[in-house]
DNA sequence: ACCCCGATCGTA
DNA sequence: ACGATCGGGGTT
């Protein structure tokens, strides 16, 4: 068959799945964005309200609101006066999840490195304006499989967070560079 | 109106 | 180990 030249972006079919699922096969994707590209190596998941971490924990606001919406689309949030989080939101609409993107390692058109969920935005120049994106809408930002085989994936606690540490629902491919 | 603190990062 | 830096959201 014939070598595809080009590849789609990944369907909304993709993202409205059980979160723990979709985060484990985000790793090894590339995130694209205005031409910048990367691949996916380190995601985080954060689900529902039952999740003392996720930002919907404490119900629906104005800065989460995308996270009750349809899956697919970019979720973008302002953290610790400087930095910026990338998360893709993930389940059927109306139940609040997401994937947090904590690493990416630069494919093309990235200069700066990309290993923290701050840098990962700082990267791609992305910030809350590109929050509430249809990742799955044929614009300048989106996701694709290029048919990268991910090797090992090893799965921890998330970090950077005081409650639902207990949770294994980090997901890094095995030969990312630990750093804690 | 006020206050606390966070899904971080660079430096010490 | 700690400071920078500021918006979100709960409380008064």
């Amino acid at each position: 068959m014939a070598p595809r030249l080009t590849y789609q972006p990944l369907p909304r079919s993709f993202f409205a799945r059980p979160t723990l699922q979709v985060a484990r096969e985000l790793l090894g994707k590339l995130l694209i964005y205005q031409g910048k590209v990367g691949r996916i190596s380190e995601v985080e998941a954060y689900i529902g309200q039952d999740d003392p971490a996720c930002h919907a924990a404490r119900g629906q606001t104005p800065r989460n609101a995308v996270m009750f919406g349809p899956p697919g689309f970019s979720y973008i949030y302002f953290i610790y006066g400087m930095y910026h989080c990338l998360n893709m939101v993930t389940e059927a609409e109306g139940f609040p999840a997401a994937v947090l993107i904590r690493s990416v390692r630069p494919v093309q058109g990235i200069v700066r490195s990309a290993d923290g969920p701050g840098k990962v935005c700082l990267a791609y120049g992305l910030d809350r304006g590109q929050s509430g994106i249809d990742l799955c809408g044929g614009g300048e930002f989106y996701v694709v499989d290029d048919g990268y085989q991910v090797g090992a994936v090893q799965q921890t606690g998330r970090i950077g967070i005081k409650v639902g540490t207990e949770k294994p629902w980090r997901f890094l491919l095995a030969d990312q560079v630990l750093t804690d």
